[in-house]
DNA sequence: CAGTGGTCTAGACCACCAC
DNA sequence: TGGTGGTCTAGACCACTGC
Protein backbone atom coordinates (compact mmCIF):
# COMPACT_ATOMS: atom_id res chain seq x y z
CA UNK A 1 0.00 0.00 0.00
CA UNK A 2 1.77 3.06 -1.52
CA UNK A 3 0.67 6.24 1.44
CA UNK A 4 1.64 8.74 -1.30
CA UNK A 5 -1.85 7.25 -3.46
CA UNK A 6 -3.53 9.30 -1.03
CA UNK A 7 -2.46 12.26 -0.56
CA UNK A 8 -3.54 14.21 -3.82
CA UNK A 9 -0.08 15.29 -4.75
CA UNK A 10 0.01 17.85 -7.91
CA UNK A 11 2.09 20.12 -9.24
CA UNK A 12 1.30 23.09 -11.20
CA UNK A 13 3.59 23.66 -14.70
CA UNK A 14 2.54 27.20 -14.49
CA UNK A 15 3.77 28.17 -11.61
CA UNK A 16 7.62 29.88 -11.43
CA UNK A 17 8.38 27.54 -8.42
CA UNK A 18 9.98 24.58 -9.54
CA UNK A 19 8.75 21.18 -9.51
CA UNK A 20 11.02 19.30 -7.48
CA UNK A 21 10.54 21.80 -4.67
CA UNK A 22 6.32 21.83 -5.13
CA UNK A 23 6.39 18.06 -4.66
CA UNK A 24 8.94 18.10 -1.75
CA UNK A 25 6.77 20.57 -0.12
CA UNK A 26 4.09 18.85 -0.02
CA UNK A 27 5.46 15.63 1.29
CA UNK A 28 7.05 17.89 3.91
CA UNK A 29 3.23 18.97 4.87
CA UNK A 30 2.08 15.91 4.62
CA UNK A 31 4.81 14.26 7.07
CA UNK A 32 4.32 17.17 9.35
CA UNK A 33 0.75 16.85 9.52
CA UNK A 34 0.87 13.36 10.20
CA UNK A 35 -0.69 12.19 6.80
CA UNK A 36 2.83 10.13 6.58
CA UNK A 37 3.15 8.34 9.70
CA UNK A 38 7.17 7.79 10.61
CA UNK A 39 8.46 4.48 9.64
CA UNK A 40 6.20 4.57 6.32
CA UNK A 41 7.28 3.13 2.93
CA UNK A 42 6.82 5.43 0.23
CA UNK A 43 5.85 4.14 -2.80
CA UNK A 44 8.18 3.57 -5.56
CA UNK A 45 9.69 7.01 -7.06
CA UNK A 46 9.07 5.52 -10.96
CA UNK A 47 5.41 5.23 -10.46
CA UNK A 48 5.19 8.77 -8.15
CA UNK A 49 6.86 10.18 -10.91
CA UNK A 50 4.66 8.69 -13.64
CA UNK A 51 1.48 9.04 -10.99
CA UNK A 52 2.93 13.16 -11.19
CA UNK A 53 3.96 12.98 -14.91
CA UNK A 54 7.08 14.23 -13.81
CA UNK A 55 10.41 12.68 -14.61
CA UNK A 56 11.98 10.43 -12.25
CA UNK A 57 15.05 12.89 -11.99
CA UNK A 58 12.89 15.23 -10.92
CA UNK A 59 11.16 13.17 -7.97
CA UNK A 60 14.33 12.37 -6.35
CA UNK A 61 15.35 15.69 -6.17
CA UNK A 62 12.17 16.64 -4.06
CA UNK A 63 13.10 13.63 -2.56
CA UNK A 64 16.72 14.15 -1.99
CA UNK A 65 15.99 17.22 -0.88
CA UNK A 66 13.75 15.71 2.62
CA UNK A 67 16.32 13.37 3.01
CA UNK A 68 19.10 15.96 3.60
CA UNK A 69 16.39 18.03 5.65
CA UNK A 70 16.56 14.41 7.72
CA UNK A 71 12.59 13.88 7.04
CA UNK A 72 13.49 10.75 5.07
CA UNK A 73 15.72 7.99 4.61
CA UNK A 74 16.09 5.92 1.81
CA UNK A 75 17.31 2.12 1.71
CA UNK A 76 18.32 0.95 -1.24
CA UNK A 77 16.40 -2.47 -2.28
CA UNK A 78 13.86 -1.00 0.01
CA UNK A 79 12.53 1.85 -0.58
CA UNK A 80 12.54 5.16 0.85
CA UNK A 81 10.76 5.80 4.76
CA UNK A 82 9.82 8.37 6.95
CA UNK A 83 12.04 8.78 9.49
CA UNK A 84 11.15 7.35 12.66
CA UNK A 85 10.39 10.10 15.13
CA UNK A 86 10.58 13.36 16.99
CA UNK A 87 13.84 14.85 14.60
CA UNK A 88 13.23 18.47 14.89
CA UNK A 89 14.78 20.59 12.01
CA UNK A 90 17.93 21.83 12.92
CA UNK A 91 17.94 25.58 14.30
CA UNK A 92 18.96 28.38 12.30
CA UNK A 93 21.88 30.02 12.88
CA UNK A 94 21.35 31.65 16.62
CA UNK A 95 20.06 35.56 16.75
CA UNK A 96 19.76 36.13 20.57
CA UNK A 97 17.32 38.76 19.61
CA UNK A 98 15.38 36.67 17.35
CA UNK A 99 15.18 33.74 20.30
CA UNK A 100 14.38 36.09 23.09
CA UNK A 101 11.65 37.67 20.42
CA UNK A 102 10.30 33.86 20.11
CA UNK A 103 10.14 33.20 23.31
CA UNK A 104 7.82 36.38 23.85
CA UNK A 105 10.46 38.28 26.29
CA UNK A 106 10.58 41.52 25.12
CA UNK A 107 14.24 41.89 23.71
CA UNK A 108 15.74 45.15 24.33
CA UNK A 109 19.66 46.22 23.94
CA UNK A 110 21.43 49.29 25.18
CA UNK A 111 24.26 50.21 23.02
CA UNK A 112 27.39 50.96 24.66
CA UNK A 113 30.06 51.54 22.33
CA UNK A 114 28.84 51.69 18.71
CA UNK A 115 32.55 53.35 16.54
CA UNK A 116 35.60 52.16 14.58
CA UNK A 117 38.58 50.99 15.73
CA UNK A 118 41.55 49.28 14.74
CA UNK A 119 41.61 45.64 15.03
CA UNK A 120 43.90 44.13 17.19
CA UNK A 121 45.80 40.76 16.42
CA UNK A 122 42.64 38.52 17.90
CA UNK A 123 40.24 40.38 15.73
CA UNK A 124 41.93 40.54 12.78
CA UNK A 125 43.17 36.81 12.58
CA UNK A 126 39.19 36.09 13.02
CA UNK A 127 38.08 38.08 10.46
CA UNK A 128 40.78 37.38 7.90
CA UNK A 129 41.76 41.50 7.96
CA UNK A 130 45.39 42.61 8.59
CA UNK A 131 46.20 43.56 11.98
CA UNK A 132 45.65 47.28 12.29
CA UNK A 133 42.91 47.83 9.97
CA UNK A 134 40.51 49.61 11.02
CA UNK A 135 37.11 47.92 11.99
CA UNK A 136 32.93 48.31 13.22
CA UNK A 137 33.29 47.86 16.79
CA UNK A 138 29.82 47.50 18.60
CA UNK A 139 29.29 46.57 22.48
CA UNK A 140 25.67 46.08 23.13
CA UNK A 141 23.93 45.19 26.56
CA UNK A 142 20.72 42.93 25.94
CA UNK A 143 17.81 42.69 28.00
CA UNK A 144 14.72 41.11 28.81
CA UNK A 145 11.61 42.38 30.59
CA UNK A 146 14.18 45.08 31.66
CA UNK A 147 16.90 42.54 33.12
CA UNK A 148 20.28 42.19 31.64
CA UNK A 149 20.55 39.06 29.78
CA UNK A 150 24.01 39.04 28.08
CA UNK A 151 26.84 41.79 27.02
CA UNK A 152 27.45 41.31 23.46
CA UNK A 153 30.59 42.74 21.75
CA UNK A 154 30.90 42.34 18.20
CA UNK A 155 33.85 43.34 15.36
CA UNK A 156 32.34 43.81 11.75
CA UNK A 157 34.15 44.49 8.84
CA UNK A 158 34.34 47.99 7.94
CA UNK A 159 32.64 48.59 4.86
CA UNK A 160 30.12 45.88 4.85
CA UNK A 161 27.33 48.22 6.21
CA UNK A 162 26.42 50.92 8.09
CA UNK A 163 25.10 50.70 11.91
CA UNK A 164 23.56 53.39 13.30
CA UNK A 165 22.58 52.91 17.06
CA UNK A 166 19.23 52.99 16.92
CA UNK A 167 19.04 50.58 14.72
CA UNK A 168 21.05 48.73 16.82
CA UNK A 169 18.64 48.90 19.57
CA UNK A 170 15.43 47.82 17.82
CA UNK A 171 16.57 44.90 16.33
CA UNK A 172 19.25 42.35 16.18
CA UNK A 173 22.77 42.39 14.13
CA UNK A 174 22.07 39.23 11.87
CA UNK A 175 18.43 41.06 10.94
CA UNK A 176 20.34 43.86 9.61
CA UNK A 177 23.28 42.22 8.00
CA UNK A 178 20.54 39.96 5.54
CA UNK A 179 18.33 43.51 5.26
CA UNK A 180 21.86 44.63 3.99
CA UNK A 181 21.73 41.89 1.27
CA UNK A 182 24.24 39.53 3.23
CA UNK A 183 23.73 36.04 3.58
CA UNK A 184 24.71 34.24 6.13
CA UNK A 185 26.03 30.70 5.88
CA UNK A 186 27.86 29.41 8.43
CA UNK A 187 29.47 30.15 12.17
CA UNK A 188 32.61 28.82 14.43
CA UNK A 189 31.47 29.04 17.74
CA UNK A 190 32.88 28.46 21.00
CA UNK A 191 31.42 28.01 24.01
CA UNK A 192 32.86 28.31 27.91
CA UNK A 193 32.18 29.20 30.98
CA UNK A 194 33.97 31.08 33.20
CA UNK A 195 33.12 33.29 36.81
CA UNK A 196 32.50 36.18 36.03
CA UNK A 197 34.80 39.36 37.32
CA UNK A 198 33.34 42.42 39.57
CA UNK A 199 32.71 44.21 36.62
CA UNK A 200 30.98 41.43 34.42
CA UNK A 201 28.91 40.91 37.41
CA UNK A 202 28.28 44.84 37.84
CA UNK A 203 26.77 44.80 34.20
CA UNK A 204 25.08 41.97 34.00
CA UNK A 205 23.21 42.24 37.81
CA UNK A 206 25.09 38.78 39.20
CA UNK A 207 27.81 38.77 42.34
CA UNK A 208 31.17 38.20 41.63
CA UNK A 209 32.25 34.61 41.02
CA UNK A 210 28.56 33.63 39.16
CA UNK A 211 28.97 31.35 36.55
CA UNK A 212 28.53 32.75 33.49
CA UNK A 213 28.37 31.46 29.82
CA UNK A 214 30.60 32.61 27.21
CA UNK A 215 30.28 32.33 23.46
CA UNK A 216 32.79 33.41 20.64
CA UNK A 217 31.88 33.32 17.27
CA UNK A 218 32.85 33.85 13.43
CA UNK A 219 30.17 34.46 11.16
CA UNK A 220 30.70 33.74 7.31
CA UNK A 221 28.72 34.41 4.44
CA UNK A 222 28.13 32.22 1.06
CA UNK A 223 31.35 33.34 -0.38
CA UNK A 224 33.59 32.32 2.46
CA UNK A 225 34.04 35.97 3.90
CA UNK A 226 34.10 36.34 7.99
CA UNK A 227 31.47 38.92 8.30
CA UNK A 228 31.17 39.32 11.98
CA UNK A 229 33.15 38.06 14.98
CA UNK A 230 31.51 38.39 18.51
CA UNK A 231 32.28 37.64 22.64
CA UNK A 232 29.74 37.46 24.16
CA UNK A 233 28.47 36.84 27.98
CA UNK A 234 25.47 35.32 29.13
CA UNK A 235 23.92 35.08 32.79
CA UNK A 236 23.87 31.03 32.86
CA UNK A 237 21.03 31.29 34.90
CA UNK A 238 18.82 32.77 32.19
CA UNK A 239 19.89 31.54 29.46
CA UNK A 240 21.28 28.50 27.60
CA UNK A 241 21.83 27.79 24.09
CA UNK A 242 19.55 24.67 22.05
CA UNK A 243 21.09 23.44 18.37
CA UNK A 244 21.17 20.46 16.44
CA UNK A 245 24.39 18.91 14.96
CA UNK A 246 24.74 16.67 11.80
CA UNK A 247 26.75 14.32 11.59
CA UNK A 248 28.83 15.19 8.44
CA UNK A 249 28.82 12.65 5.59
CA UNK B 1 41.19 31.62 -18.03
CA UNK B 2 39.77 28.48 -16.49
CA UNK B 3 41.91 26.69 -13.49
CA UNK B 4 40.74 23.64 -13.73
CA UNK B 5 42.12 23.17 -17.28
CA UNK B 6 45.84 22.70 -15.61
CA UNK B 7 44.51 20.32 -12.90
CA UNK B 8 44.50 17.14 -14.61
CA UNK B 9 41.48 15.79 -13.81
CA UNK B 10 40.53 12.45 -14.63
CA UNK B 11 37.79 9.87 -13.86
CA UNK B 12 38.75 6.12 -14.17
CA UNK B 13 35.27 4.30 -15.43
CA UNK B 14 36.59 0.73 -14.18
CA UNK B 15 36.06 2.26 -10.84
CA UNK B 16 33.77 1.08 -8.45
CA UNK B 17 33.75 4.48 -7.01
CA UNK B 18 30.54 6.47 -8.82
CA UNK B 19 32.18 9.05 -11.05
CA UNK B 20 30.81 12.32 -9.87
CA UNK B 21 32.66 11.32 -6.30
CA UNK B 22 36.19 10.69 -8.30
CA UNK B 23 35.61 14.51 -9.35
CA UNK B 24 34.24 16.26 -6.16
CA UNK B 25 37.13 14.37 -4.39
CA UNK B 26 39.77 15.58 -6.76
CA UNK B 27 38.20 18.97 -6.93
CA UNK B 28 38.27 19.27 -3.42
CA UNK B 29 41.85 18.00 -2.70
CA UNK B 30 43.03 20.92 -5.49
CA UNK B 31 41.19 23.65 -3.09
CA UNK B 32 42.37 21.98 -0.18
CA UNK B 33 46.03 22.00 -1.86
CA UNK B 34 45.40 26.03 -3.00
CA UNK B 35 45.40 24.61 -6.82
CA UNK B 36 42.10 26.16 -6.80
CA UNK B 37 42.93 29.80 -5.59
CA UNK B 38 39.65 31.39 -3.05
CA UNK B 39 37.41 33.62 -5.24
CA UNK B 40 38.76 31.60 -8.47
CA UNK B 41 36.28 31.17 -11.15
CA UNK B 42 35.75 27.56 -12.32
CA UNK B 43 35.27 27.06 -15.84
CA UNK B 44 31.80 26.36 -16.89
CA UNK B 45 30.11 22.76 -16.08
CA UNK B 46 29.78 22.07 -20.01
CA UNK B 47 33.20 22.43 -21.29
CA UNK B 48 34.03 20.37 -17.62
CA UNK B 49 31.92 17.71 -18.90
CA UNK B 50 33.21 17.50 -22.29
CA UNK B 51 36.76 18.10 -21.61
CA UNK B 52 36.50 14.89 -18.61
CA UNK B 53 33.45 12.74 -21.10
CA UNK B 54 31.00 13.45 -18.57
CA UNK B 55 27.64 14.62 -18.97
CA UNK B 56 26.57 17.81 -17.35
CA UNK B 57 24.20 16.37 -14.89
CA UNK B 58 27.18 13.67 -13.38
CA UNK B 59 29.60 17.09 -13.42
CA UNK B 60 26.33 19.33 -11.30
CA UNK B 61 26.43 16.52 -9.21
CA UNK B 62 30.41 16.29 -8.43
CA UNK B 63 30.20 20.35 -7.71
CA UNK B 64 26.63 20.37 -6.21
CA UNK B 65 28.31 18.04 -3.33
CA UNK B 66 31.30 20.62 -2.49
CA UNK B 67 28.17 23.29 -2.22
CA UNK B 68 26.73 21.47 -0.05
CA UNK B 69 30.22 21.16 1.98
CA UNK B 70 30.84 24.91 1.96
CA UNK B 71 33.92 24.55 -0.61
CA UNK B 72 32.30 26.33 -3.32
CA UNK B 73 29.27 28.83 -4.40
CA UNK B 74 27.38 29.09 -7.65
CA UNK B 75 25.97 32.44 -8.79
CA UNK B 76 23.36 32.27 -11.75
CA UNK B 77 25.15 34.39 -14.52
CA UNK B 78 28.59 34.54 -13.32
CA UNK B 79 29.78 30.79 -12.61
CA UNK B 80 31.55 28.52 -9.83
CA UNK B 81 33.78 30.38 -7.01
CA UNK B 82 35.86 28.71 -4.77
CA UNK B 83 34.85 29.89 -1.27
CA UNK B 84 36.84 33.03 -0.35
CA UNK B 85 38.08 31.77 3.09
CA UNK B 86 39.16 30.02 5.77
CA UNK B 87 35.59 28.12 6.38
CA UNK B 88 36.57 24.62 7.74
CA UNK B 89 34.43 21.73 7.76
CA UNK B 90 31.32 21.31 10.18
CA UNK B 91 32.95 19.55 13.05
CA UNK B 92 31.24 15.96 13.66
CA UNK B 93 29.21 14.65 16.29
CA UNK B 94 31.24 15.43 19.07
CA UNK B 95 32.74 13.09 21.05
CA UNK B 96 34.79 13.59 23.80
CA UNK B 97 36.88 10.49 24.24
CA UNK B 98 37.72 11.52 20.74
CA UNK B 99 38.39 15.01 20.94
CA UNK B 100 40.75 14.49 24.05
CA UNK B 101 42.35 11.96 21.81
CA UNK B 102 42.98 14.12 19.01
CA UNK B 103 44.02 16.65 21.17
CA UNK B 104 46.87 13.88 22.75
CA UNK B 105 45.37 14.16 25.97
CA UNK B 106 45.63 10.07 26.76
CA UNK B 107 41.86 9.89 27.80
CA UNK B 108 41.01 7.46 29.95
CA UNK B 109 37.37 6.74 31.52
CA UNK B 110 35.90 5.06 35.12
CA UNK B 111 33.01 3.67 34.97
CA UNK B 112 31.13 4.15 37.93
CA UNK B 113 27.65 2.54 37.36
CA UNK B 114 26.65 0.13 34.07
CA UNK B 115 23.51 -1.24 34.80
CA UNK B 116 19.59 -1.23 33.55
CA UNK B 117 17.27 0.88 35.09
CA UNK B 118 13.29 1.52 34.65
CA UNK B 119 13.28 4.88 32.49
CA UNK B 120 12.17 7.97 34.69
CA UNK B 121 10.10 10.40 32.44
CA UNK B 122 12.61 12.91 31.60
CA UNK B 123 14.35 9.85 30.10
CA UNK B 124 11.37 8.22 28.64
CA UNK B 125 10.58 11.47 27.07
CA UNK B 126 14.20 11.70 25.50
CA UNK B 127 14.16 7.97 23.99
CA UNK B 128 10.69 8.17 22.90
CA UNK B 129 9.73 4.51 24.90
CA UNK B 130 7.32 4.09 27.93
CA UNK B 131 8.07 5.31 30.97
CA UNK B 132 9.25 2.99 33.32
CA UNK B 133 10.39 0.57 30.69
CA UNK B 134 13.77 -0.85 31.14
CA UNK B 135 16.85 0.85 29.54
CA UNK B 136 20.61 1.16 29.52
CA UNK B 137 21.88 3.25 32.57
CA UNK B 138 25.76 4.06 32.61
CA UNK B 139 27.66 6.51 34.82
CA UNK B 140 31.39 7.46 33.81
CA UNK B 141 34.22 10.13 35.13
CA UNK B 142 36.22 10.81 32.24
CA UNK B 143 40.13 12.27 32.56
CA UNK B 144 42.95 13.23 30.80
CA UNK B 145 46.22 12.82 32.19
CA UNK B 146 45.02 11.76 35.12
CA UNK B 147 42.78 14.31 36.11
CA UNK B 148 39.28 14.28 36.21
CA UNK B 149 37.53 16.65 32.65
CA UNK B 150 33.53 15.52 32.84
CA UNK B 151 31.41 13.27 34.87
CA UNK B 152 29.27 11.84 32.02
CA UNK B 153 25.25 10.18 32.88
CA UNK B 154 23.83 8.39 29.47
CA UNK B 155 20.75 6.52 28.92
CA UNK B 156 20.40 3.62 25.86
CA UNK B 157 17.68 1.65 24.99
CA UNK B 158 17.93 -1.77 26.14
CA UNK B 159 18.71 -4.10 23.34
CA UNK B 160 20.09 -1.44 21.41
CA UNK B 161 24.08 -2.89 22.03
CA UNK B 162 25.09 -4.70 24.74
CA UNK B 163 27.96 -2.27 27.01
CA UNK B 164 31.16 -4.13 28.81
CA UNK B 165 32.43 -1.85 31.34
CA UNK B 166 36.19 -3.31 29.64
CA UNK B 167 34.67 -1.62 26.35
CA UNK B 168 33.44 1.44 27.85
CA UNK B 169 36.74 1.81 30.06
CA UNK B 170 38.76 1.65 26.65
CA UNK B 171 37.25 3.60 24.23
CA UNK B 172 34.41 6.29 23.62
CA UNK B 173 30.26 5.41 23.73
CA UNK B 174 30.28 6.86 19.84
CA UNK B 175 32.64 4.63 18.88
CA UNK B 176 31.21 1.68 20.11
CA UNK B 177 27.42 2.49 18.44
CA UNK B 178 29.55 2.87 15.60
CA UNK B 179 31.10 -0.20 15.37
CA UNK B 180 27.85 -1.69 16.21
CA UNK B 181 26.25 -1.17 13.05
CA UNK B 182 24.30 2.47 14.14
CA UNK B 183 24.76 4.94 11.74
CA UNK B 184 24.39 8.15 13.88
CA UNK B 185 23.01 11.00 12.31
CA UNK B 186 22.22 14.01 14.33
CA UNK B 187 21.90 15.30 17.84
CA UNK B 188 20.02 18.13 19.57
CA UNK B 189 22.27 19.82 22.37
CA UNK B 190 21.65 22.29 25.17
CA UNK B 191 24.47 23.55 26.28
CA UNK B 192 24.58 25.79 29.86
CA UNK B 193 26.68 26.65 33.05
CA UNK B 194 26.15 26.52 36.97
CA UNK B 195 27.89 26.77 40.06
CA UNK B 196 28.79 23.40 40.79
CA UNK B 197 27.11 21.24 43.81
CA UNK B 198 29.10 19.79 46.69
CA UNK B 199 28.77 16.27 45.17
CA UNK B 200 29.92 17.85 41.64
CA UNK B 201 32.90 19.43 42.84
CA UNK B 202 34.28 16.38 44.80
CA UNK B 203 33.35 14.27 41.60
CA UNK B 204 35.44 16.34 39.26
CA UNK B 205 38.06 17.99 42.02
CA UNK B 206 36.37 21.24 42.12
CA UNK B 207 35.22 23.60 44.95
CA UNK B 208 31.95 23.89 45.19
CA UNK B 209 30.79 26.71 43.27
CA UNK B 210 32.78 26.46 40.87
CA UNK B 211 31.31 27.28 37.45
CA UNK B 212 30.63 24.06 35.09
CA UNK B 213 29.77 23.76 31.85
CA UNK B 214 26.63 21.26 31.21
CA UNK B 215 25.47 19.61 28.19
CA UNK B 216 22.08 17.25 27.73
CA UNK B 217 21.93 15.80 24.14
CA UNK B 218 19.80 13.41 22.38
CA UNK B 219 21.49 11.55 19.73
CA UNK B 220 19.54 9.63 16.61
CA UNK B 221 20.28 7.29 14.06
CA UNK B 222 19.90 7.72 10.48
CA UNK B 223 15.96 6.69 10.79
CA UNK B 224 15.38 9.21 12.85
CA UNK B 225 15.16 6.94 16.26
CA UNK B 226 16.68 8.18 19.50
CA UNK B 227 19.24 6.16 20.22
CA UNK B 228 20.98 7.81 23.37
CA UNK B 229 20.15 10.29 26.01
CA UNK B 230 23.11 11.98 28.27
CA UNK B 231 23.92 14.45 30.90
CA UNK B 232 26.84 15.57 31.19
CA UNK B 233 28.97 18.30 33.11
CA UNK B 234 32.14 19.42 32.43
CA UNK B 235 34.84 21.27 34.46
CA UNK B 236 34.74 24.62 32.39
CA UNK B 237 38.43 25.24 33.16
CA UNK B 238 39.77 22.55 31.10
CA UNK B 239 37.11 22.34 28.42
CA UNK B 240 34.80 24.31 25.79
CA UNK B 241 32.92 23.40 23.08
CA UNK B 242 33.72 24.26 19.44
CA UNK B 243 31.49 23.65 16.77
CA UNK B 244 30.36 25.34 13.26
CA UNK B 245 26.61 25.67 12.55
CA UNK B 246 25.07 25.99 9.39
CA UNK B 247 21.72 28.20 7.91
CA UNK B 248 19.11 26.04 7.37
CA UNK B 249 18.55 26.37 3.23
C1' DC C 1 23.60 40.12 -26.29
C1' DA C 2 26.32 36.01 -24.86
C1' DG C 3 27.35 33.08 -21.15
C1' DT C 4 26.26 31.10 -16.86
C1' DG C 5 23.84 28.10 -13.65
C1' DG C 6 18.76 26.19 -12.69
C1' DT C 7 15.58 23.03 -14.08
C1' DC C 8 13.72 19.15 -16.61
C1' DT C 9 13.12 14.98 -19.69
C1' DA C 10 13.01 9.92 -21.07
C1' DG C 11 15.28 6.79 -21.13
C1' DA C 12 19.45 3.22 -19.43
C1' DC C 13 22.24 -0.14 -16.55
C1' DC C 14 23.90 -1.51 -12.02
C1' DA C 15 24.13 -2.80 -6.89
C1' DC C 16 21.74 -4.13 -3.13
C1' DC C 17 17.96 -6.30 -0.47
C1' DA C 18 14.10 -9.30 0.65
C1' DC C 19 11.89 -13.28 -0.52
C1' DT D 1 14.25 -13.34 -8.75
C1' DG D 2 11.88 -9.06 -8.63
C1' DG D 3 11.88 -4.58 -6.91
C1' DT D 4 14.29 -0.82 -4.93
C1' DG D 5 17.36 3.11 -4.94
C1' DG D 6 22.19 4.68 -7.09
C1' DT D 7 24.25 6.28 -11.00
C1' DC D 8 24.59 8.06 -15.65
C1' DT D 9 23.53 9.93 -20.43
C1' DA D 10 22.57 13.51 -24.13
C1' DG D 11 20.11 16.38 -24.93
C1' DA D 12 16.52 20.72 -23.95
C1' DC D 13 14.67 25.32 -22.44
C1' DC D 14 14.65 29.03 -19.03
C1' DA D 15 16.31 32.85 -15.72
C1' DC D 16 19.70 35.61 -14.34
C1' DT D 17 24.08 38.31 -14.83
C1' DG D 18 27.25 41.37 -16.91
C1' DC D 19 28.55 43.75 -20.90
Amino acid sequence: MDPTASLQLSVDRNSPVPLYFQLSQQLEAAIEHGMLTPGSLLGNEIDLAARLGLSRPTVRQAIQSLVDKGLLVRRRGVGTQVVHSQVKRPLELSSLYDDLEAAGQRPATRVLVNTFAPASAEVAAALGVPEGMEVHRIERLRLAHGEPMAYLCNFLPKDLLDLRTGQLESTGLYRLMRAAGITLHSARQSIGARAATEAEGERLGEPEGTPLLTMQRITFDDTGRAVEFGTHTYRASRYSFEFQLLVRS
